[in-house]
RNA sequence: GGAAGGGUCGCAUAGUGGUCUAGUGCGAUUGCUUGGAAAGCAAUUAUGGGAGAAAUCCCAUCGCGAGUUCGAAUCUCGCCCCUUCCGCCA
């Protein structure tokens, strides 16, 4: 949600931002005609509710009852302004950041840097899926018995995988002095909409539990976002960064093709999820803090990959700027999005209510970020298709072997 | 899932239809006092919105939402949460 008074006192900026974000800015001028209206309604509904009240005090039941009937029928007319005017509101995106590379889609985002070497292999390299099915590690087929396509049983070694990529980031985190969490899977309807998530609707990536308010999270972002709703934060205790590992649920409808096969585009996987509350003049440098930490565990995972930075078009609605980052997978001979780190500046924070107060006492709405740490399933793509030996086997990358009994796969 | 009780200002508590503009205590901030502090005394002590150049004024908010009423913290309904007990279970 973006700040009324902002609308209100610099019409052209917003315009030109969330044009930029490929969103229509007749939206700005749809919303300032009917936020005139508001305030003028809202004024007349205020002053005879002034009126009102003084008459009740006064036991002057008559005018008193006259007035009532004044104020209930303008308010139906209020609620009716209020609500087109909130309509608007929400679907304004964030605006970008100054400095974000203006583009109409992702063939405009811009590489930023790539970090490690992309192995040559002297033998015919398989892709992931040939590698779990050879070496026993998923098993789609079962799963889709089970509980329908696009969802695995991981196996064996597979899973002792997982837990090792869980721990090695978790270690790196907790040193870096975030608070480890494992968050629910299910979260009430606001935090997804307050996350800027759709819940419902053609469009929906998420589950619904049924005769519920409950959804099946896409990410821990909206746990971690719910964490601080509704409150006013100390400044001193900020920034606040959490980590959160949660299972992920995301309905993927309509995705084919061969960039979606095998553990690329599943409804389930594991991640760890970075989440930061802070003040607006920290949030560029924590930023690129997160950056730095998803650089940091992919590169001691030793996974060749590139940052790229969203253009405009590309961010989202919630973002003001966004990297990602992209390992190599050998499997299909292209970057794969394995990482995504957002500022979202203010825009979750006043959907959520989450305000922090400063040293002076002026409160304020706090600045989120979010970032993944580690997306189980795609960094074990990643793991399988670099780390493939001539023989079949995989070996496991240094620093998750102290946390398993074993440096081969196979 | 069932039953009972509860949710009030940062915290604790009072408040069962109009003087609630929400009392009291604690805490916090500021001032007075002091060599300095404590104590004492005094004042301040929320959030959102609207009008205004400003001082300031007005509206809303007692878990959330709807309703009854000229008037609701107080009455009614729905929902959420907490506590205790029962059931079920890891």
């Amino acid at each position: 949600m973006l700040d009324i008074n902002l609308i209100r006192q610099n019409p052209e900026k917003v315009k030109s931002g969330i044009a930029a974000k490929n969103s229509d800015p007749k939206l700005v001028d749809d919303f300032l005609a009917l936020d005139e209206n508001w305030r003028k309604l809202t004024k007349e509904i205020d002053d005879l509710r002034a009126e009102q009240n003084k008459f009740s005090d006064e036991r002057k039941i008559e005018q008193a009852t006259k007035i009532k009937d004044k104020i209930q029928n303008l308010e139906s007319d209020l609620k009716k302004l209020e609500q087109n005017r909130q309509n608007i509101l929400e679907q304004l995106p964030n605006l970008p950041l100054d400095d974000v590379p203006v583009g109409k889609d992702e063939s405009e985002n811009v590489v930023i840097k790539e970090v490690g070497e992309k192995p040559k292999f002297n033998f015919q390299s398989k892709d992931h899926l040939e590698l779990g099915k050879s070496l026993d590690l998923i098993d789609f087929e079962t799963a889709t018995k089970v509980s329908g396509s696009n969802f695995y049983y991981l196996k064996n070694q597979a899973v002792l995988l997982e837990l090792a990529l869980t721990n090695y980031a978790f270690d790196i985190l907790t040193k870096e002095g975030f608070t480890p969490l494992i968050t629910p899977d299910l979260a009430r309807q606001k935090f997804y909409t307050g996350t800027g998530y759709l819940p419902q609707g053609p469009e929906a990536q998420t589950y619904k539990i049924k005769d519920s308010d409950l959804g099946l999270i896409a990410t821990a972002e909206i746990t971690l976002a719910g964490i601080h709703s509704d409150e006013i934060l100390d400044e001193k205790d900020l920034p606040k960064k959490y980590a959160g590992f949660s299972h992920c649920f995301r309905l993927e409808a309509g995705s084919y093709g061969k960039y979606s096969k095998g553990l690329y585009r599943i409804h389930q996987f594991s991640k760890i999820e970075m989440y930061v509350y802070c003040s607006p003049e920290k949030s560029e440098k924590i930023h690129q803090y997160l950056l730095s930490l998803e650089e940091k565990i992919f590169q001691g995972l030793g996974i060749p990959y590139r940052v790229v930075e969203m253009c405009t078009g590309d961010l989202g609605a919630q973002a003001a700027k966004k990297y990602d980052l992209e390992a190599w997978m050998p499997g299909r001979g292209d970057w794969g999005e394995i990482t995504s780190t957002s500022n979202t500046t203010d825009y979750q924070a006043r959907r959520l209510g989450i305000r922090f107060k400063r040293k002076d006492g002026s409160v304020e709405f706090t600045y989120t970020l979010n970032g993944t740490a580690i997306a189980i399933s795609r960094t074990i793509i990643a793991i399988l298709e670099n780390y493939q030996q001539k023989d079949g086997s995989v070996l496991v990358p240094k620093v998750l072997q102290k946390y398993l009994n074993f440096k081969k796969i196979g």
